[in-house]
DNA sequence: AAGTGGTCTAGACCACGTC
DNA sequence: ACGTGGTCTAGACCACTTA
């Protein structure tokens, strides 16, 4: 048993209505965060743990799956499981979807410049409704530090309506999309580049030749209902988007 | 039970080494994406599907939640599962790393500029390496029906020097790394757009104004090693980057 | 009330890597 | 030979949805 073992101590909670392999879980990974167990180290073996913790081993075993999913550990069959290095963890990266502008740092915020209802046939389509529908159109000013850096535009179908310009300024889009019971979504999204319209060059305050970032995405709900399209424009200088992916 | 429930037709090979949780996932996957299974149909429960096919209903839960993390299928509690609407599906996105461009019905081609062993600082630094050491840098022009469409330039820790110029044209990069050992990564991705170079414009045969799209990309393996640093540089028009990504 | 997925147990045997 | 993770079983009980 090598010294450096990792052996992090975990309180369940069975009376609890969250998973026994969640509150594991969730513990083992703020150990991890918390820095109890580095980066190489190996991790506790799951049948020590288990009986450690007197849970069974597929419920041990859950639990540190769940955590090589996200990239915490790697697994490695008859060796054991090890603390993996901290820039592969996709654990924080999946919210990259909403927050993925890189304004590390500096304060955001956003203004909202229009809530309307209007018809917009190429959004419609997205949203697999008839080409004269009225959607829900937002159009919003996202700022870093009081400067301008992206143009958002949304477009939803009527079951949103109910979305006030007041409540897109305080909690963003998702939040919204999450009290109207859409939990978790896969987007299709495609990422261009062009140089800006007039009116973008006024409203990014672009004066000189600078290209923006050109991004289009259509969401989905997992049942494939379509829950929001749009066509955001993105500042190019010093800015990028970032993403964490993973290839099999 | 519903007339329009899905049940497939699975034969298991007990013998195989292929475990039969994967066995019974691929053979569904399979019905799925032949359409026998319908998006939006009704899928035969676990427990009829266990008791079917003489399998443990934590085998074929397995199967079904090998689907799920595909997006295959949906599950729902209390209700079923059902086949997802097909532009939900993960299962094929996960390759959008390597071809993340969209040449849909294009003739792909690439060209080895340059195979070479030099210092580059910034590479080195990504790959955690002295930012002196030699790296082999890799520079390579991609078409797209004869037309240029990217410049990809690749650095790798020198383990991989035994990389040619002549595997690289016929089989790609990430084919090569396979056979190095490297099986899945985790890569870092920034993607930002600007003013193409001289150099750039001649190689992409860029005449005016046109913008590019700069990628930088890092890939480690799960245990934390650098593999590889990129940087890729795009032409715009008509080009775009396509993603799936989700959020939960 | 009935049927569905969600969780959990307490074992078993196998495959792989290291000593 | 030993210890590791990988697979699999045959049950049990609970939570949620629909009728």
């Amino acid at each position: 048993m090598p010294a450096g073992e990792a052996v992090v101590p975990v309180a369940l909670d069975r009376a609890s209505p969250i998973p026994l392999y969640f509150q594991l879980a969730e513990q083992l990974a703020a150990a991890i965060a918390g820095g109890q167990a580095q980066p190489g180290d190996p991790f506790e073996n799951e049948v020590a743990m288990s009986e450690r913790l007197g849970l069974s081993r597929p419920t041990v075993r859950r639990a540190i799956h769940h955590l090589v999913d996200q990239g915490l550990l790697v697994r490695r069959q008859g060796r054991g499981t090890f603390v993996t290095s901290r820039r592969v963890h996709r654990r924080v990266s999946k919210g990259s979807l909403y927050e993925d502008l890189s304004i590390q740092g500096r304060s955001p915020s956003t203004k909202v410049l229009t809530r309307a209802n209007e018809r917009y046939p190429k959004a419609a389509a997205a949203l697999d409704l008839d080409p004269d529908a009225e959607l829900l159109a937002l159009r919003r000013l996202r700022f870093a530090d009081g400067e301008p850096l992206a143009i958002m535009q949304n477009w939803l179908p009527p079951r949103f309506n109910s979305i006030t310009r007041e409540q897109l300024e305080q909690r963003g889009l998702y939040s919204m999309l999450r009290d109207h019971g859409v939990g978790s979504v896969v987007a299709h999204q495609s990422i261009s580049a062009r140089l800006p319209t007039a009116e973008e060059s006024e409203l990014l305050e672009i004066s000189g030749r600078l290209p923006v970032i050109a991004l289009s995405r259509t969401a989905f709900e997992p049942g494939g209902a379509p829950v929001e399209h749009a066509e955001h424009v993105y500042r190019s200088d010093g800015y990028a988007i970032d993403l964490v992916l993973e290839e099999n």
